[in-house]
Order: C-alpha cells, then structure tokens, then sequence
DNA sequence: AGCACGATTAACT
DNA sequence: GTTAATCGTGCTC
C-alpha cells in the first residue's frame, strides 16, 4: 500500500520552462519520480509519478512524428520547451508528450507510465475500475485515467495556473533509472528501433523511496 | 480519392 | 502467445 497521497501533493510550482529547455534524453532521465498534475475543472488535483518516458528527438529520428518534417500534427514539437503535444492514434487512444529544447528544434518525451497519487477514485471511475497497478500503465492508460484529450495539445506545462504540470517529486538515483530501447516501432528501421531512449523505473522502487522520504515539497 | 499503418489496449486461445 | 477495435495522418495515384 501507498502512503498518504498528501504526501506528495502541492503546494508546489509546476518545474519551469528552462527545465525543458535542455538536452531532451537529460529532461527524459530527469523526468523520473516528478509528479504530474492535472487541475480539474472543480479545483481538484489528480497527480501521479512519473516511472516511464520516451525521448523522440529531431528531424533525424526515424521513430519521431518529426521524421518527415513539419506538419499540421507535429507542429506542436517545434513549439517552445514545455509545451504539451497530445496526439490519437490506433484510432481510439490519446498520447501525452513534453516538448523540449529550443522552439523550432523538434523533440518531445512520451509519458508512458505514473504511479497514481491523488484522486485515485476520479481514475478508476475513468478506467472502468480497473485495479489500481492497471490505472496508469500505459501511455493510453495514463491520457484516459487524467481525461487528457486534443484539448490540452498545445497548452504549456510551465504557465501559470495551468491545468496540465509537472512537479517535483520523489528523488531518485540515476542508477536506478534503467535504459531501453523504445517500445512499439515495428516498422521502424536501425539503429532507431534499439537506440535506447526510454527510461524506466519499476513502481515498486518508487514506492519504497517514497514510502522512505519526508514530506516533498 | 484511396490506402496502409500507427509512440496501444483489452480480450481472447 | 494472437488479434480486433477504430480513425487521423501522410503518402501515392
């Protein structure tokens, strides 16, 4: 079980744009053990910790909607750092991504997993009441568990007062962050389909170090 | 205008 | 392990 989910819930500020506006695999690395915040339409929070990303970066990156240059979909990736770029794909499912580095350089970090924080019941409400472990597993899981639609595509994570964000979070040694190659990219040729841009921490590890930690602020 | 496929998921055998 | 669901996007004709 979980410790309190007040533990890790603001009264913090979302990260700020410079934090996005670095080397992408160093935000993605980075990015693990923050806290995600979704503001509900009635001031509630539904929050959860990040343990699974993926970079896609530039133009050169065969597996990244940048790929073929800038289009009406990707536009969103050459947008400054700390942009949201949610797009729908298989037909039915939203992903989440961080827009990083400089505006007009095309890079983002799928959001493939969090550990759920606050407003667990709003998520299994959104999740058919899956098991907990099932909420939030998934890139697709994670857009349907927080409600993240078309609507958020091109809102900034860094703004104030704005609805989508990213907290600090629980501390977490980096060499407890394991590297992989990214998921999904079947079509996709070498050295892309191995080059080991995701990054991942298993749940349980999570929980022990925040089950560990003080108060986070 | 038509087509192949996708940064997936859930429900199967 | 396999496969259907489902439709926007980008490419070809």
């Amino acid at each position: 079980m979980i410790s309190s989910p007040d533990m890790v819930v603001p009264p913090s500020k979302p990260l700020p744009c410079s934090f996005y506006s670095r080397p992408t695999l160093d935000v993605a690395r980075d990015l693990i053990g923050k806290l995600l915040v979704r503001r509900e339409e009635d001031g509630s929070l539904t929050t959860a910790i990040l343990y699974e990303v993926e970079a896609y970066i530039g133009e050169d990156d065969l597996a990244c909607h940048a790929r073929a240059g800038r289009t009406r979909r990707n536009d969103p990736m050459y947008g400054p750092p700390g942009t949201v770029y949610v797009y729908f794909t298989y037909g039915m499912h939203w992903m989440l991504n961080a827009v990083t580095e400089a505006a007009g350089s095309p890079a983002a970090i799928l959001v493939r997993g969090a550990l759920p924080q606050t407003g667990i019941e709003r998520m299994r409400c959104r999740r058919s009441h899956k098991p907990d472990h099932l909420l939030s597993d998934g890139p697709a899981k994670l857009c349907q568990a927080f409600a993240i639609n078309q609507a958020f595509n091109r809102t900034s994570l860094c703004a104030p007062d704005t609805a989508l964000s990213i907290h600090e979070g629980l501390r977490v040694e980096h060499n407890a962050i394991h590297k992989t190659p990214r998921i999904g990219l079947n079509n996709v040729p070498e050295p892309w389909k191995s080059i080991p841009w995701r990054f991942v921490i298993t749940p349980e590890k999570l929980s022990l170090q925040q089950t560990s930690e003080s108060q986070v602020k």
